[in-house]
DNA sequence: CGCATATTCAACCGATCGGTTGACGATCTG
DNA sequence: CAGATCGTCAACCGATCGGTTGAATATGCG
């Protein structure tokens, strides 16, 4: 009985799809696009890129024969409302989130200098 | 190169440790008070709450021979301020959280009538 | 002390995860 | 058509996950 909150939970796990959402939140992107900035095969991005679209967190199209990803923040309404029920955080703190955002580019996963 | 992220989601993604901290929510408790309503063993929960309390979403304190867990909804700061960067979703919307609530209620692991 | 209670440890199990490689189907282009 | 490009599929691999069981370690109590 694995509940939306699982999948998506378990798809926001993984630093390398976190790092793939932050890039959709700049434009769509092709999935080999997405693909080059990473030390790993197009096939495992591909899988990467199925886990969130089976999440929901993503939407593909394949026009021509190039598939475009396209980021659905929506999917994250769901995990944010359960979150927010166990404490009054500010609605979007942005020291926190500017701290926490520099933070995270040092270790994201291909070590950007 | 595990970020906080990562553990905390991951933490996040198991139905019964959702629902642990949902029980907490409402009051600390001792490790085998949490395990009660659970059809497994202690041994399972206890692994459970070791990852909870690593992910610093719970805290235990040993008084005596019982082991209290107390929520520290403190750690879902980092994660809720990731989400809250893939759009501006109302600060806390009771509409969808009651509704998502009784969905979620519905489907809780140990199936309450 | 001796027993019950509270919790963890250690070994084990099958399932899932994150990754690889190589072959394959589909689509564009010269 | 022939060749290159885009992406997925299938099989495989080692590591981790979620659970079990049985023994071990504290601690409380009569």
């Amino acid at each position: 009985m694995n509940s939306a909150l699982d999948i998506v939970f378990a798809a926001l796990a993984d630093p390398t799809r976190r790092e793939i959402l932050r890039m959709l939140l700049e434009d769509d992107m092709a999935v080999t696009d997405v693909a080059e900035p990473f030390a790993m095969s197009l096939a495992a991005i591909s899988k990467h890129l199925s886990i969130l679209a089976a999440a929901g967190l993503i939407s593909q199209e394949k026009r021509g024969r190039v598939k475009w990803c396209k980021l659905e923040p929506d999917a994250l309404r769901a995990a944010s409302v359960w979150m927010q029920s166990f404490g009054q955080f500010e609605p979007v703190n942005l020291d926190a989130f500017e701290a926490f955002l520099e933070r995270e580019l040092l270790m994201r996963p291909d070590g950007a200098p």
